[in-house]
RNA sequence: GGAGGGGUACCAAAGCGGUCAAAUGGGGCGGGCUGUAAACCCGUUGACUUCGGUCUUCGAAAGUUCGAAUCUUUCCCCCUCCA
């Protein structure tokens, strides 16, 4: 390989397969490129199961190339089959308007928007997706395309075997993903299309539509699927997505997850999260004993990437200072508590479920009874527990539900 | 359109008139051990509670019954086979 570009991404592990790689190294070498990843906007943020991609298009930004970023308002009014049993639920337009406001948000922290040439274009499908007239559509586009190979695709093919149903609308969602490599290609001279593994029986569409309609070549490239040593897929925990909007999951949250990350998936997530160029991290991981230490480094890196290098030091000192130091830090998520309320005297339970701590008094029992709950370090043993003034020291009190969650209760 | 099977908690799946807020497994959460890791062990997993109970839940509605997730009727949805 001979582009520095291909070759990073490569020795990142971000490349799992491509169209024609040797060509795509030839082009890439010569001129700056475009290339485009399409995302889901079936949610008003993304998660890190998305992260990987992002990397990627800021990848392309060091080389030179440029991004482009496709929010699919139109093909989220379909719905992608990949990857699913059933149909997901369908959203209203506004809905998804709102989801891609939110959604870029998280683009322009990540990517760099300054350099003219690399800047990110965002584009939108449902521009040219909604115009379509189907009887056209269907006889210059659909032509393209026989039910015989498209029965061949995993997504659809594995819905079948598993006797999932999968609406005509679902079955139509490959051909909407190819033409919109199409009127890329056209409209942004976008040569290449990225996506995950699943994404390839969609992507090579694009790359067969673009050569039957114009004669030209256009490539396509898969990362490959993270999984998480546990053999869970990344960013779906149970414990509730890793948002990447910080309105989501706060800086100190986010660090957090990087911190927890299992010893086995350290060293990969340095490759895959940060920007920490690679014979450094070879030569970090082999000197550094402490796995402890190599996690805050990832925190750190991966928490600068996304919400920047302020944020992520403050959420470290955070981590410090109530893990290490077993101490308060000022930082910590705060709790306000009106005087008056103080004086009346502050039932524990409703503390807990009234800030979202836990969503019922009855979780909050159960915790309690379980000895989740800590106020100062101290058990509470109590589900009766009335926070009055003596609780609190200098009108500060930690409230700490299981080892991770601590939060400042304040009086104001 | 015809014949059959099915819809139960976050998911899978048992229950088929009272002892059912519903077995079991997975997942989640908490505790222990540790390193804010993994593995393992224990507890917990509808809401409210003065801890005596009370209220809402087994696709939807109506009914039978002292009593229904369980029986009946209608409706909705899913799957298989036939057309």
């Amino acid at each position: 390989m001979k582009n520095k570009f291909l070759q990073e991404m490569k020795d990142r592990g971000y490349l799992n397969q491509c169209t024609d790689l040797s060509k795509l190294d030839e082009i890439c070498e010569k001129k700056s490129i475009s290339g485009y990843i399409g995302f889901d906007c079936t949610a008003s943020s993304l998660h890190v199961g998305s992260l990987l991609q992002i990397m990627i298009l800021k990848l392309m930004q060091k080389y030179g190339h440029r991004p482009i970023v496709l929010l699919g308002g139109g093909t989220t009014l379909i719905g992608d089959p990949s990857g699913k049993d059933s149909t997901r639920k369908i959203l209203k337009e506004n809905e998804i308007k709102n989801n891609i406001k939110s959604i870029k948000r998280v683009f322009n922290k990540i990517l760099d928007t300054s350099n003219k040439k690399t800047a990110p274009i965002f584009v939108n499908n449902a521009e040219w997706l909604t115009k379509l007239n189907y009887i056209e559509f269907l006889r210059d586009i659909g032509s393209n395309f026989t039910i015989n190979k498209m029965l061949t695709f995993d997504s659809v093919k594995l819905r079948l075997e598993r006797e999932q149903s999968l609406s005509y609308m679902e079955f139509n969602y490959m051909i909407l993903q190819a033409y919109d490599f199409y009127q890329l290609f056209k409209k942004d001279n976008c040569i290449l299309q990225i996506g995950g593994s699943d994404q390839w029986g969609n992507i090579i569409n694009g790359v067969e539509l673009i050569r039957r309609m114009l004669q030209k070549e256009a490539f396509g490239l898969t990362s490959p699927l993270i999984t998480l040593a546990s053999g869970a897929k990344m960013g779906k925990t149970e414990k509730g997505a890793i948002w990447l909007n910080e309105d989501q999951l706060s800086p100190y949250d986010y660090w957090q997850f990087w911190r927890n990350t299992d010893d086995r998936d350290v060293k990969r997530f340095l490759n895959f999260f940060t920007e920490i160029n690679l014979n450094e991290i070879d030569l970090i991981t082999k000197k550094e004993k402490n796995i402890n230490d190599l996690k805050i480094l990832l925190a750190n890196e991966a928490t600068k990437i996304l919400h920047g290098e302020h944020e992520a030091k403050k959420a470290e000192k955070t981590a410090r200072e109530t893990f290490k130091d077993g101490g308060l830090s000022i930082n910590l998520p705060e709790i306000k508590i009106n005087k008056g309320e103080i004086k009346k005297g502050v039932n524990i339970l409703d503390l807990i479920s009234t800030n979202k701590i836990l969503s019922s008094k009855s979780e909050a029992r159960r915790a309690i009874a379980n000895k989740g709950f800590k106020i100062n370090d101290v058990v509470i043993q109590d589900e009766k527990k009335i926070l009055k003034y003596e609780d609190f020291q200098n009108n500060i009190l930690k409230l700490s539900y299981g080892k991770k969650k601590h939060y400042l209760v304040k009086i104001i």
